[in-house]
DNA sequence: CGCCAGACTTGATTTAAATCAAGGTTGCAT
DNA sequence: ATGCAACCTTGATTTAAATCAAGTCTGGCG
């Protein structure tokens, strides 16, 4: 494999890269382009020092492990870039993907000795490593800081259950709306610039992810997608993005209002 | 209805009542028989005085509402007694249970202005309640509390994942061997005293609960448990107890292998 | 003490989604 | 440019669990 212009920045396979010295200065985490949508607007210009100090910039290509299930909880990480999956399995190799983290998300939280789940790239992805060490340093000195994880954290928890009535209540047409807005959702959190980025949703993961995240089979979520662009409620666009056609039809068939 | 002796510390209908003064005094969390298994435990003496003068003592009745979704989020709540269900629901009045909370479990944070979730008695329920601002207060003024918190609510998370697993990509076989288990561990971690506590399980929410908790039906709920009834896993007991006759069996089938 | 409502169980049938089975697309590597 | 491997789509069939349909059990009340 030789380099192209689009993975030049990235390792090409086997681990993790970290970024040039340049990255890791004191100024990273002041000019970072997504702090004010992480856990890193907590921090006043100090702060952010401190943060930069405290953590490692990586960047990784799709596809890449980011923690393994079962492993020492070592470190913490912020996605400044890309989609991360963090999922579980069971022996067999049924694997439930619990949730998509995108630019200006945390993930690596645990108080247990372990992991108790896996995380791995979706596309390229650029985060911050904190070791656990470096991170109740921080949380310690910085009040506001643990305060804004401590929101982060309550929020996710929500996220969880609004997902548990997905699972275990939602039909699959249902899943895939629900799926979709949220999807949709999270381009607009994570877009910086206001260009066309009205009613779509980025969507870079495969159908077998879309499957083990929404409880479903591929052919399912393959035929459910197809159904809703022959409906024309969606259509398809270039990078992996989706345009929603009927925002308010796609809400009410995920709130479960029939609209057939 | 008139009170009877069972009865006779909670009000029959209506709402919550407040327990008598002598229970709200400033010894009540240095007396409370279960805060070594709650975040009280990060509270010293001083701190057990502040959480009693910041809360006050709730009984209920089964059935009762503690929490209604959409509602302002106004209190925070620790569970001292008995079983509380959390849930979501869908406009067509689907329901997910997305956890029990059993004595020593929190419930009610948000960061969102109302609740996103909905919260109701199972049996007999004493809590503490904490209005927002007086939590705060207490977070802000106990950093080991809200550290404690914070790792709490950490492992709220953990747990929604494993569920999420058991919703999405578990079979009905195994979501109820798994219930059984978790009420298990929930039976042991609340029993104070060890008789024989071994092996017995704590159910007190009906069928309907465990099919909205486990996303099946009733009837499915129902026949899972006698089948495993008939193939002596397990064996009902008197007070809504269910004695596990084959933890290993029981662990095998939750965890997806096949042990038919 | 026996009635009754709510909770639970069991059986028969249906159905939404899974599984099985081909193909079709796409994009990268040679 | 071409081949191929990974990904996606579509169709036919099966199946696990839902739904429909009776009962049975239980405990609190008159």
């Amino acid at each position: 494999m030789t380099s192209s212009p689009q993975t030049s920045a990235f390792v090409p396979a086997g681990g993790a890269v970290h970024a040039p010295k340049a990255d890791m200065d004191v100024m990273r985490c002041l000019v970072c382009d997504i702090r004010n949508k992480s856990l890193c607007n907590s921090m006043d210009e100090e702060g952010l020092a401190a943060l930069a100090q405290s953590s490692r910039q990586l960047l990784l290509p799709p596809g890449m492990t980011i923690v393994e299930e079962g492993e020492p909880a070592l470190a913490f990480f912020n996605v400044t870039r890309g989609t991360v999956k963090l999922f579980k399995s069971l022996p067999d190799g049924r694997r439930q993907i619990t949730g998509f983290a995108d630019a200006g998300q945390f993930l690596g939280l645990s108080t247990a000795q372990t992991y108790s789940f896996g995380a791995e790239t979706v596309d390229n992805v650029r985060l911050c490593r904190f070791l656990r060490p470096q991170l109740e340093t921080l949380l310690s000195d910085y009040p506001t800081f643990e305060r804004r994880l401590l929101a982060a954290v309550t929020d996710k928890l929500a996220e969880a259950q609004e997902q548990m009535l997905l699972l275990g209540r939602k039909t699959a047409r249902e899943k895939v709306a629900s799926f979709l807005l949220d999807r949709m959702k999270a381009f607009h959190q994570t877009a910086n610039r206001r260009q066309e980025v009205e009613n779509m949703a980025s969507v870079p993961m495969t159908r077998v992810d879309i499957a083990d995240y929404l409880g479903l089979t591929i052919e399912t979520v393959s035929r459910t997608i197809s159904a809703f662009r022959r409906s024309l409620l969606i259509a398809s666009a270039e990078n992996h993005r989706i345009r929603i056609l009927s925002v308010a039809t796609l809400l009410n068939i995920a709130s479960g209002q029939k609209t057939d």
